[in-house]
RNA sequence: GGGCCCGUGGCUCAGCCUGGUUAGAGCGUGCGCCUGAUAAGCGCAAGGUCCGGGGUUCAAAUCCCCGCGGGCCCA
């Protein structure tokens, strides 16, 4: 745009000449100064260098007051990070920037979990081992000894990569799970536990993993598709031939260790008289599941001898159905017993296990059962399993159906695809066995957790209140040892001669002499002597690594070991926390029952939990699916700071759906920021601007109005930040920058900017632009750092006195006394008058250069009249009319005729008559019928809907256009006067680009011929010479210099131009 | 089977908590405009059963219930 503008008549001054002069060497230096092209990565390079070299993230440290506990919740190290991890830390950088920027010493000690059975098996992989023994005869010294080095390494290459994001912690001194002082803090936690008795040693039914062959928590299991054998089994009844209870069981490996049968109490069962092969059996189960299980069993006939409920089933005794090839079993009674998780499903009689079950492990320690567990901890059968011994459970399956197969008490056979659970890190099938194991008894501690849940502030609300709740009601005790190498000692030592326990509570106990060396196998080694004269050992395991980080609140502080309790507990619990939505049951849980344990309450007082990164697809990112998208590609399209603003986006609490043209969007609006200040600072700098108070600047009415735009969009942003609400800034960024900014007010004020140096106008301009640009800036620094740096120490400094970084600047408060409400919706009125103009002209084909003499608007709403007093001059520069009018009701022809398929069979005959009179009514009669909506012919009234049809027609030369509270209508005719003005103007516009096409700077004046009609730009031929720098123009064919013939408005014409030497 | 979240134009998403004229953006598409931010920028248009069905209400994308589809977590 930019249309009605500096047609100044006159000659070139000399003002004119110096001008121009100073215009040049300005775009010489400008390029240097503030580049054309916004380049992501020389800014991102540019601004690394200065806070290294000028050491600005020591400084702001430095320079916060109230703390603000922030805990990193401590990735883990294997591998480089992925879109998730950078999503993570970004949020956590973004707010960790902002509170550093309202004034917080901030916490940002980052984290690293080090420990586990992920690099435990990474490690493995490397090494070719297959198990636990190859690790042992390889020696679990240079075992554990490669687990650090592995870990150290990775934990190198992560820092660097989140480091190149812009994440400002202290990377120099990390809280790590493998330092001596962090094990401290686990130690002394379990001692806490021990105290209270919640540390406890039991046999469990756990999840096994026989690969790994360790217990894994109910964290560490996955669930997946598995396919497995899904069979009917007969139990021969003692003593009654021919007669079985029938038994379904997808783990047919778990039936040599079968010690009973369950039945529900309430549920109706049946003995069944059945026929197969000629042959007749009895068959016992729930009688509504018999049809089915007896189909599949491919009888021929059956029918009910007898019914009864399950509790009359109780004390039933049968013959285990392996007996002969597991002879242990002979030792034992069978038997069949009541429980209540017994469902009407499969035959609603359950094999029960107790080795193997979780369930079965507690009606048998109910009812007195033998916990029998014939097998070891590779999944393999010990010599118990009689025939079975030496093989592996998985594999047994087979044999095991083929053996029932030739008893004749396999009834059916099928496959099952269900979900199964998989070890987190090795995706082996997992088992359940019975095992002595250590536990902290969550269970006994439910209740606190659930109202501690109640005192966090959670974002979004339903996180805690719906989905962490819901974990926590479902959890049972956390199984905390490991049965592997690389993770905290468990610090228990037992004495070999009493059983009695000795739990260390801190390191300083047992001797140590650098921070790495508490592991395995060293630890091992150290021995205390027990009061009874015997020798007490530790005990074997390693913590579950969730223990690690549940522990992470208070470890990163080094307490206790390093930070006494009353400085502690001035810092704890946590301010703010962060994880993804899969820390519901990992993270958020494992430091709420850590902590609880510890000091009975919450470890953190804010947690806002952010969701998934997944493909364009919606699917997870996997290797597999080769869909992964690394936060680098990304940065190298887009740079640093378009990355973080495209991840913090969208809700965070959302999950991610990757998306490029997306990422690429926000690449676009942050250059049309950096083109809009761009723009402010080539003028700003050629009038040498120096900030001026906003009170002593005559500010115009769009000036006022963006100043209230800007404080609104800080108001906001400042409301969003302190909800977490990081996407809502990021959104109202773009769109006060793109919409109000650069698409308006920076078109509003262009003819400003021409005007001389010292122009009041100009100054109250560069003033408002001044402390647009300020504003934003901060406002945006905790998400694009380095851009917002650029902008600082590039355009804030040349300006107006600064700090030496933006990051010492405390973020923008909102400034209400300049929101002016009615001004913004006035302007919305007008903006959306300027694109119905826009509308109705193109209808028109009228084009923007041309001026048109008048406008009008319609509408009976007070503020569209108010709207357009306000802002006359704006309406009539933007859409380029030479006057602009608001009317309530726009003048247009009214034509009624009659309704005949109404009134026809009303008025019969007459109506003819009728038509007679509404074609003689005047102007003024049909207003005056419509405004009464009656119409009187004949004694009789008639509403104006039924009799007539009213149609009306704008006037002639009117084009029109609508918005939200009425219409726009164009007067689309020209007259000569306009048709000479936008002549000149088509010219100009053909001779600029002739100039463009000889890049020619935009100082040197040029010579110019137009072959044309001189009457036809009669009056704008100094216009004309004005813009295009023509010292010369002729009208006539052009002979020499650059010619080219354009077609004008249909019109041929040849212009010449010719570049004057200088 | 249970818990939570999501389901709005071709695509990505606002709006829903606190019900109220015509459901908004951006991308893409088509047409055009602008030209001293210019290897940029801008406008207009087409395009929607707001997943389906019930209910509450004068009024439902919005609140309630029942389904369907997707995701995560659990059993």
């Amino acid at each position: 745009m930019g249309l009605d503008i500096r047609c100044c008549s006159g000659e070139h001054t000399i003002a004119d000449f110096v001008y121009s002069i100073s215009i040049l060497i300005v775009c010489q230096s400008l390029e240097s100064m503030f580049p054309s092209i916004y380049s992501p990565k020389d800014i991102e390079r540019e601004i690394s260098e200065f806070w290294d070299s000028h050491q600005i993230y020591r400084k702001v440290k430095e320079r916060g007051k109230e703390k603000f506990f922030f805990v990193d919740g401590p990735p883990y190290t294997t591998g480089r990070i992925h879109l998730g991890t950078a999503w993570n830390k970004v949020i956590k950088d973004t707010i960790l920037r902002y509170k550093r920027m309202c004034g917080f010493k901030v916490a940002d000690t980052p984290g690293w979990d080090m420990h586990g059975l992920p690099i435990e098996v990474k490690v493995e992989q490397e090494l070719g081992f297959k198990t636990k023994r190859d690790i042992e005869s390889y020696g679990i010294d240079r075992f554990v000894a490669k687990c650090m080095e592995y870990a150290l390494k990775n934990k190198d290459m992560m820092t660097e990569q989140f480091k190149a994001l812009g994440v400002w912690m202290d990377w120099e001194n990390p809280y790590m799970t493998i330092k001596a002082e962090y094990i401290d803090s686990a130690w002394w936690c379990i001692k806490r536990a021990y105290e209270q008795g919640l540390l406890e040693r039991k046999l469990r039914v756990v999840n096994w993993c026989p690969r790994c062959e360790t217990a894994l928590a109910d964290a560490e299991v996955e669930y997946k598709d598995k396919t497995d054998p899904s069979i009917y089994v007969k139990f021969p009844i003692k003593g009654q031939e021919d007669t079985f209870i029938v038994i379904w069981t997808t783990t047919p490996w778990t039936l040599p260790a079968n010690m009973a049968v369950a039945v529900h109490p309430s549920l109706e069962y049946a003995k069944f008289k059945a026929l197969r092969d000629g042959k007749i059996e009895y068959l016992i189960l729930a009688k509504e599941l018999a049809d089915d299980v007896l189909r599949k069993g491919g009888y021929e006939l059956w029918e009910i001898v007898e019914t009864y409920l399950g509790e009359d089933l109780v004390g039933l005794e049968y013959e285990h159905p392996l007996a002969d090839e597991v002879p242990i079993q002979k030792n034992w009674r069978h038997a069949v017993y009541i429980a209540d998780f017994v469902t009407a499903e499969n035959t609603g009689c359950v094999h029960i296990a107790p080795g193997h079950g979780l369930e079965d492990y507690e009606l048998g320690v109910q009812v007195g059962l033998e916990v029998f567990n014939p097998v070891d901890d590779r999944g393999v059968y010990t010599e118990k399993a009689g025939k079975y011994a030496g093989m592996h459970v998985f594999e047994a399956n087979k044999v095991i159906i083929e053996d029932l197969r030739q008893k004749g008490l396999l009834l059916a056979e099928e496959t099952i695809t269900h979900r199964y659970g998989h070890c987190w890190r090795c995706k082996t099938p997992i088992i359940y066995r019975a095992t002595e194991q250590w536990f902290l008894a969550v269970s006994k501690l439910k209740d606190k957790m659930l109202e501690e849940i109640d005192k966090v502030r959670w974002v979004p609300e339903w996180a805690g209140a719906s989905r962490f709740k819901d974990w926590v009601s479902n959890a049972k005790d956390w199984c905390i040892s490991r049965q592997r190498y690389w993770g905290i000692p468990i610090p228990v030592w037992i004495c070999e001669k009493c059983g009695k326990w000795k739990v260390v509570g801190s390191i300083k106990e047992v001797p140590w002499e650098n921070d790495l060396d508490l592991h395995r196998p060293k630890i091992d080694e150290v021995t205390f002597e027990c009061e009874c004269g015997g020798t007490m050992r530790r005990v074997k395991d390693v913590f579950d690594v969730w223990f690690d980080s549940g522990v992470a609140s208070w470890g990163t502080l080094k307490f206790p070991f390093k930070m006494s309790e009353e400085e502690f507990r001035k810092i704890w619990p946590a301010d703010f926390i962060t994880e993804g939505h899969d820390q519901t049951r990992g993270w958020f849980y494992s430091q709420l029952g850590a902590s609880v344990i510890a000091f009975g309450q919450a470890p953190y007082k804010t947690v806002l939990m952010h969701g998934f990164t997944l493909d364009e697809q919606g699917r997870k990112m996997s290797k597999s699916l080769g869909n992964v998208v690394e936060p680098e590609e990304v940065v190298e399209k887009i740079g640093v700071d378009g990355f973080r603003l495209y991840v913090l986006s969208s809700a965070l609490w959302e999950d991610l759906r990757f998306s490029w043209e997306d990422a690429r969007n926000v690449l676009r609006m942050l250059n049309i920021y950096w083109n809009a200040v761009r723009f402010a600072y080539t003028y700003m700098s050629l009038d040498k601007y120096r900030e001026l108070p906003l009170d002593e600047v005559e500010l115009s009415v769009e000036d006022r109005w963006i100043l209230s735009r800007l404080e609104s969009f800080n108001k906001l942003a400042v409301e969003a930040m302190e909800n977490y609400h990081l996407h809502k800034v990021v959104r109202a960024f773009f769109d006060f920058v793109v919409e109000d900014f650069s698409r308006w007010y920076i078109q509003l004020i262009r003819p400003k900017v021409w005007e001389e140096k010292d122009s009041p106008a100009k100054l109250a301009t560069y003033t408002v632009i001044l402390r647009i640009v300020e504003k934003t800036a901060k406002i945006i620094a905790p998400f694009a750092p380095f851009l917002a740096e650029w902008i600082y120490q590039h355009f804030i400094k040349e300006f107006k006195h600064a700090e030496e970084s933006i990051f010492f600047e405390s973020y923008p408060k909102p400034d209400e006394s300049l929101i002016d409400e009615e001004l913004e919706r006035a302007m919305d009125i007008v903006r959306e008058i300027f694109e119905a103009a826009s509308n109705a002209r193109q209808k028109a084909k009228r084009k923007l250069r041309w001026p048109l003499r008048k406008m009008i608007v319609e509408s009976k709403d007070e503020d569209v009249k108010k709207a357009v007093e306000m802002l006359e001059e704006i309406i009539k520069s933007q859409c380029n009319v030479k006057e602009v009018e608001v009317v309530r009701e726009f003048e247009k022809d009214v034509a009624v005729k009659p309704n005949y398929k109404a009134l026809g069979p009303k008025l019969k005959g007459r109506i003819k008559d009728f038509a007679k009179f509404v074609d003689s009514l005047g102007k003024d009669e049909i207003a005056e019928i419509l405004t009464k909506g009656e119409i009187e012919f004949d004694g009789m009234k008639f509403s104006v809907d039924e009799a007539l049809i009213v149609e009306y027609k704008i006037p002639e030369g009117y084009e029109y256009a609508e918005f939200s509270r009425g219409m726009v209508y164009v007067y689309t005719v020209l007259d000569e006067e306009l048709k000479r003005e936008a002549f000149a103007r088509e010219v100009v516009r053909r001779i600029q680009e002739m100039r463009k096409e000889l890049d020619l700077n935009v100082e040197e004046f040029i010579e110019s011929v137009v072959d044309i009609d001189p009457k036809l730009v009669e009056g704008w031929e100094d216009y004309i010479k004005h813009e295009t720098r023509s010292v010369k123009l002729e009208f006539g064919k052009p002979r020499e210099g650059y010619i080219k013939e354009w077609d004008i408005e249909g019109m041929k014409v040849a212009i010449g131009i010719k570049r004057l030497e200088s």
